[in-house]
DNA sequence: TGCACTTGTTACTCTGAGGTAACACGTATG
DNA sequence: CATACGTGTTACCTCAGAGTAACAAGTGCA
């Protein structure tokens, strides 16, 4: 309900008609609409997170551990579309404290992909890149999945990296 | 007030006194808040794609083209963060319509970077990469702006856009 | 001076929705 | 059978905030 109407668009008692239950029932569980709101974005995104983190550990080599990093991110996405939306969708409204939330999962997914970038360069311009190639993934998850078109992750993840990879190489200070 | 708190966190009131007049004068110039806020998403929209539009076109080549359309949308960012933030903040809570607005956005930006991408792939794809480069620039401005650094557009223009350039004539189908 | 018009304000209505109090029903236990 | 408890429901309270009605105050024109 979150990932398809928002935040201000889904109110606790779609949220417990969806559930087959009613409102006191979702307050016996969560303390209130903002804390049933977090517990759903951290639960999503630490899933991505180590959806990623495992993917490019299992991976010998920059090259591997790119394509094998956004291979993840797009299976993670194709796999469950309202995932994606939830975090990245553009009903995705955000206070002070989720948009907190969702900064950790981007910085987190930064962090993972940072490594792989060449060394010649300044942490911060690393940094700043990595942020980049986290926005590479979501600009083109978002157009696939608003459009509701289905994609082929291993395609879509290999096309990604060739992009990425052959960038990575190319940056200097 | 929208930029910073958000279309749910701000209330017309706010709207009212921060532009120094009272609610019942914003009613005589839009009909709704959401009317309100439609006609300032358009207006620094538009802003925005005219900005890349007239870069790529006034540039020769298409590294040329790559460089100062990056350009100028660091520059429009360097230059109102605001601005930035209304259109693709992690505050900006979108309904139906607005989501439409941004998509508008975002598709024209694309549209302005497709053409640069190696022809030698299928349109489906190159329309998917181009998305993926504004998500690119996103990422990299979202990271910036958050966390309240200025930055020199000059320098990150020709950062991220050799990343894309490089990236760019590595694509194949 | 007096009337019409523009432009603003104060003070109100009303609805959506978060959160809660009180109550009903089924089930284990003495 | 009766009591206590867990688990659900209905029906309510409350309040922020969008939108409006009624009213004040300055300004051009006869």
């Amino acid at each position: 309900m979150f990932a398809r109407n928002g935040f201000h668009g889904t109110s606790m008692n779609d949220v417990a008609e969806a559930a087959g239950v009613t409102k006191p029932v979702l307050y016996q569980h969560f303390d209130s609409k903002q804390d049933l709101y977090m517990a759903l974005l951290d639960e999503v995104g630490n899933r991505l997170l180590t959806a990623i983190t495992k993917a490019t550990a299992g991976a010998a080599g920059g090259r591997q551990q790119t394509e094998q990093g956004f291979l993840a991110y797009f299976q993670w996405v194709a796999n469950d579309h309202d995932a994606f939306l939830l975090l990245f969708g553009s009903r995705a409204s955000r206070d002070e404290e989720s948009t907190h939330a969702i900064r950790r999962i981007t910085a987190g997914a930064a962090d993972a992909i940072a490594p792989l970038i060449a060394a010649n360069i300044g942490a911060d311009h690393r940094r700043t890149l990595a942020h980049g190639l986290v926005g590479l993934a979501e600009g083109v998850s978002r157009r696939l999945v608003e459009l509701g078109e289905s994609f082929d992750p291993l395609v879509l993840g290999k096309q990604v990296a060739d992009l990425a990879w052959a960038g990575l190489r190319a940056v200097h200070d």
